[in-house]
RNA sequence: CGGGGUGUAGCGCAGAUGGAAGCGCGCCGCGUUUGGGACGCGGAGGUCGGCGGUUCAAGUCCGCCCACCCCGACCA
């Protein structure tokens, strides 16, 4: 069994990661270079995912649809930018049936291009604004180098479309989208985040601003978790959406986007996990507690079992995502590693010595090893896990913002930063010109993950041309 | 596309000097086990990445090709 340990954080960030995910049985290598699978218990840790966000997104008033995912080439061309920044990792299919396609049609890489198309069928007064829309699907994007989860040829997320009579609205959306991700992240994933606003360079292809949710990964390094783009008028123009207003006069819509994707469960692995695997945040978890029954004889076992599926059923009557594990062929041991690889919040070890004294013996994965075990009364059982997971929640978010923050550092000059590069992320004044993000880039390989929302008064003098800055922004190697 | 590396059983690897394809883990069967990765016995599993060459003989030597991984350029 040995070989199911994955090497340590510490050693191979890189290689902790990819064997986690294999071994975890989140996801496996599929045939294709760059494409995987997402198992079922990575899937259902999506599922989770998609709940948690697809309930904020009803309670704000937005509706699914399903676009198709073939795109003609032509829609593509028709904004200026989005085709610039996405023609080099388009997926297009020439031929269909036999036969060679009068049109190209191009996987799709993200949708507003065929979603803009059919906006300016759907809206044709103020009255039918603003349309809120969100759908679920995959995308594909020819990446050229590819890791599990945060980057592959194929992804599923999330992204949503809206379109809006004015400015102001679409700002308003914008940033209503923003806050919904940083809420979910912080909420639901205990993933802190930092939300702030992309700069002209890295700004999504075709909008006019992009907003990010930015988060710090265990070997430093930052992770876009989601995006929010107010697009302007771009895709209104490109795809001629325009609406009466109430003076009777045509105007072009302004629209945004938005998206979260499976890249996200990337974040989860990477933020909370240990050298022991996974360590799943309670909301999210597929299971929140796994049973473990330990016996020595058929007598024991029958008196053991009574036990487990009792807490069993009292756990699922609570909604409490619960597993027995009642695997024959393995010994205790190796269930209790197996399910802290797998992240499982609370393992609750139910033996004869518990049976007798009509206890419960505790174990919590976000404190792992012999030490972290608490022995609980029968009799409290549902107060007793609910209270757990609610601690593991808050807890495994503090940790994470405790390790971004001893992480983040404000360098008083360019060497200080490009001397703590490995282990910092660098919070900077920046005057918001091109040539000083480049120089970073360049010099450092740090790019600029995003400026502050909200800064501190006055300003400062930027860290590369030393000429008035008003920008607060967060440079660091990225994924 | 540049720079580096690796291809031998499901996974991880060993196979100096060319001479009968191996080890550990996993897998299957039976039995004993079970409070932190159990053990015994018996099994199954191979186009040694591909093609060509040298040789009596190639996993091993030579040439070409392919795939994958890591580091850059591109990126949610």
């Amino acid at each position: 069994m040995a070989s199911n340990k994955i090497p340590s954080r510490s050693e191979s960030f890189a290689d902790w990661y990819n064997q986690l995910v294999i071994k975890a049985e989140l996801a496996d290598y599929a045939p294709v270079r760059g494409c995987m699978v997402v198992r079922p218990y990575g899937w259902a840790l999506w599922e989770n995912i998609q709940q948690a966000l697809d309930r904020r997104f009803k309670a704000t008033g937005h509706k699914n649809a399903a676009f198709p995912m073939f795109i003609p080439m032509s829609f593509m061309e028709k904004e200026k930018e989005h085709v610039k920044g996405f023609a080099p990792e388009l997926a297009v299919v020439t031929v269909g049936g036999g036969e060679e396609l009068e049109e190209p049609l191009v996987v799709r890489p993200t949708s507003e291009t065929i979603i803009g198309h059919m906006y300016s069928k759907w809206i044709k007064s103020y009255r039918d604004l603003p349309v809120l829309i969100n759908q679920w699907g995959n995308v594909v994007r020819w990446e050229l180098r590819t890791k599990l989860f945060l980057r592959t040829l194929e992804f599923y997320w999330q992204e949503g479309h809206t379109a809006h009579a004015t400015e102001e609205e679409a700002e308003e959306e914008t940033i209503r989208m923003l806050d919904i991700y940083a809420d979910f992240a912080i909420t639901d994933a205990s993933v802190p985040v930092i939300k702030g606003r992309k700069s002209e360079s890295e700004k999504f292809a075709g909008a006019m601003r992009s907003y990010t949710i930015e988060a710090m990964m265990g070997d430093i390094r930052a992770l876009q978790a989601g995006t929010s783009h107010n697009l302007g008028q771009n895709f209104a123009k490109a795809f001629d959406i325009r609406y009466l207003d109430k003076q009777n006069e045509l105007q072009y819509v302004w629209t945004t986007s938005w998206g979260l994707s499976t890249r996200f469960i990337g974040a989860i692995i990477m933020t909370h996990g240990d050298d022991q695997g996974l360590i799943l945040p309670p909301k999210l978890a597929p299971i929140q507690v796994v049973l473990v029954p330990i016996y020595h004889n058929d007598e024991e076992k029958t008196k053991v079992s009574e036990v487990a599926e009792r807490v069993s059923r009292e756990l699922s009557s609570e909604e409490i995502r619960v597993h027995v594990d009642d695997r024959e062929e393995v010994t205790p041991g190796f269930k209790f590693n197996d399910w802290e690889l797998r992240g499982v919040p609370l393992r609750i070890e139910i033996g004869p010595k518990d049976v007798n004294k009509k206890m419960l013996t505790f174990a919590r994965r976000d404190t792992p090893g012999k030490g972290g075990k608490a022995v609980v009364p029968q009799t409290q059982l549902v107060g007793q896990v609910a209270e757990v997971l609610q601690s593991v929640q808050a807890s495994l978010f503090e940790k994470a913002l405790a390790f971004r923050e001893a992480h983040t550092l404000e360098p008083k000059d360019f060497t200080e930063f490009k001397e703590n590069l490995e282990d910092y992320w660098m919070l900077i004044w920046w005057c918001g010109r091109g040539p000083c993000e480049a120089k970073i880039k360049t010099e450092t390989r740090a790019t600029n993950r995003c400026m502050l929302l909200e800064k501190p008064e006055g300003g400062g003098k930027c860290i590369i041309c030393g000429k008035q800055a008003k920008e607060r922004a967060f440079f660091a190697r990225a994924y």
